[in-house]
DNA sequence: CGTCTAATTAGATATACTTCTAATTTCAAG
DNA sequence: CTTGAAATTAGAAGTATATCTAATTAGACG
């Protein structure tokens, strides 16, 4: 498990084979053309397809001499899913040791906001914490928002400004909806 | 972006530094406690760290003159998050090259399923096209379910179970919905 | 203020990896 | 069978990075 991660990162873990991946991600590539691309002699570049293919991230189909090279996406998708889920899996104990602490000191035990946290960092876990409300793809109305956030805090106007500035919840003709943990942020940003 | 991304991967390139990812999932570490598990001097392990520290996965604790260290889930988690949305953007464009051809042979001009593919491979192109007719956050009925599947192919039992099995489509208390890309199987799991 | 401990920094050495040129292989076409 | 194009393999040279020892910093405590 660990091994194969490990591989996994060595393989991407290089600019030329990271642009090839980037450059096969758009269309099937010869050797000489990516070697063109990449202002590499070509058996520089034989060399990191070699490894790109060991990993299963690279297929090969020939046609005549020349070889075309794709990017097998299942595998580099499965494998990229994988690292998520190692990481979700440390997540829980790693995280629930530090957050739980801080969110033990905000949280009373009807499970409402005692307060909103003045600290940054702990208004973040904070924020956090309340997302665990609202599912991703699904739809809100600022009022079904209001009243999710009052049953945590009766100021839910500040509570509501604060999750759309950390990127936790986008909003867009009164509607409002989860977005991706990838864009969270620990601080506001913009307007 | 590329190079977050390539800076994300050598940091991660290397056992001993995955090795401190590991152990510090656990719980805090000492710089001398990792020396003696990892075998290796303390310079050495300051130095990983370091590295560590610059991409924002490890924060550090100071108690007296040691120096406890921790990882930062939330960072991590965004990060392979991040791998994983690159890796889905490249996805479309060259699955639909390939999976467009194994759909063509299963799927007739009425957009009518001929037969459900046996290859599992097949199957898990099929499965992915049905979920087209299913929004993320939307609740349904599985009269609805089968109703939409009804639609595809006579066999809406054995598409149901296989969505279900292959993670795309969840239930409870027979409500379904369908779960996050980022959880669906290329193979059913569990029963 | 000295002393002890933990950690980091500096600098040297060793190892691993990238890239190149040159030689070899593979395949298609006369 | 020979020739030419595309790619790979072999091996050398160069670059980057891991690891070590020795020296230095930072904090705790008498």
């Amino acid at each position: 498990m660990t091994e194969t991660l490990l591989d996994f990162f060595k393989a991407l873990a290089h600019e030329s084979r990271l642009r090839i991946v980037g450059l096969l991600a758009q269309r099937e590539y010869s050797v000489q053309e990516l070697a063109a691309l990449l202002d590499l002699k070509e058996p520089t570049v034989s060399h990191h397809l070699a490894i790109l293919k060991a990993q299963g991230l690279v297929t090969v189909r020939a046609e005549g001499t020349t070889r075309w090279h794709a990017l097998d996406t299942a595998a580099l998708e499965s494998l990229s899913r994988r690292v998520l889920e190692a990481t979700e899996a440390a997540a829980p104990l790693a995280a629930d040791e530090n957050e739980a602490r801080i969110l033990a000191g905000f949280v009373d035990a009807d499970e409402r906001l005692k307060e909103i946290p003045a600290s940054r960092r702990k208004r973040a876990v904070v924020l956090r914490w309340l997302m665990r409300m609202f599912e991703p793809g699904q739809r809100y109305t600022e009022a079904e928002i209001n009243g999710y956030l009052k049953s945590r805090h009766w100021d839910c106007a500040t509570l509501r400004r604060e999750l759309v500035g950390h990127r936790m919840l986008a909003r867009d003709a009164g509607i409002y909806w989860r977005l991706p943990k990838a864009q969270w942020r620990d601080e506001t940003i913009g307007p």
